[in-house]
DNA sequence: TATTGATCATAT
DNA sequence: ATATGATCAATA
């Protein structure tokens, strides 16, 4: 039997963050045990375990519904895998990417602006050599993009968007764009999507997904972790 | 070894 | 077949 059942999506966002907070310091096996679930020993064939089970843990809303992760506090919840040192091991998956009509849509109501704007980060160790029970998980940032982030985003959105707009979409690498980046999003290589070639033609094209590389959340969490320490000071 | 391109599971 | 949750693994 489990000692807790799934918990009612929280009714604020300190109640959130709050629930969150709990979390740290203990093990994935840990927080899988209080609901019945069983940690597989590597995340190879389950990459999706972590985001499901703090999900669960955490009372968001059904996996079935669109996103926000919690709609009522419009908060997305990101876990991301971090090594010893606290840097990301990992890029961050944002959003897929509509290749036939993102060239007319602007930043400010783009998918990828309003998925940022307030998102609970969930630090997970994530190197491989241990094993997935045994991942410490640490303490969760409740993050909104500062005013230069959300212009360095922009910048990156709106030049990664008109590649695709003009019709470019074959063109793009991982290596385009400071902070957010394009990347496939698919089963796997042979998967289609509809999108436009340079003449406007509905072409069928690789899926693809926007991304955030792990400099930039490297950052969020060093800036995070600073004020952590300064405010520890300022106790003692 | 950091990064890009490829891939895996589940639910709808 | 698509959307959401991401990490794997080959490459540079």
């Amino acid at each position: 039997m489990p000692r807790d059942s799934r918990p009612e999506p929280p009714v604020s966002e300190a109640a959130l963050f709050a629930r969150a907070s709990e979390l740290g310091g203990r093990t994935l096996g840990d927080v899988a045990a209080r609901f019945d679930l069983v940690p597989p020993p590597d995340l190879r064939r389950a990459k999706g375990w972590v985001g499901h089970l703090f999900e669960y843990a955490l009372g968001a809303t059904a996996r079935s519904r669109a996103s926000p992760d919690f709609e009522a506090l419009g908060i997305e919840l990101k876990t991301i895998p971090v090594r010893r040192d606290g840097i990301p091991c990992e890029s961050t998956f944002v959003c897929t990417i509509d290749l036939a009509g993102i060239g007319s849509v602007e930043w400010d109501e783009s998918l990828v602006k309003r998925k940022l704007s307030r998102v609970l980060w969930i630090p997970v160790a994530g190197e491989r050599d241990v094993p997935v029970a045994a991942r410490t998980i640490g303490t969760p940032l409740l993050w909104s993009p500062s005013e230069a982030d959300v212009a360095a985003l922009r910048l990156d959105w709106e030049e990664l968007s008109a590649v695709i707009g003009r019709g470019d979409v074959e063109m793009l690498t991982g290596h385009l764009g400071r902070h957010l980046q394009v990347r496939p999003k698919a089963a796997d290589a042979r998967s289609r999507r509809r999108g436009v070639d340079r003449d406007g033609a509905s072409i069928a094209t690789l899926p693809r997904g926007f991304y955030l590389r792990a400099q930039f959340t490297a950052k969020i969490l060093a800036e995070h972790f600073a004020i952590g320490s300064q405010r520890h000071d300022r106790e003692m």
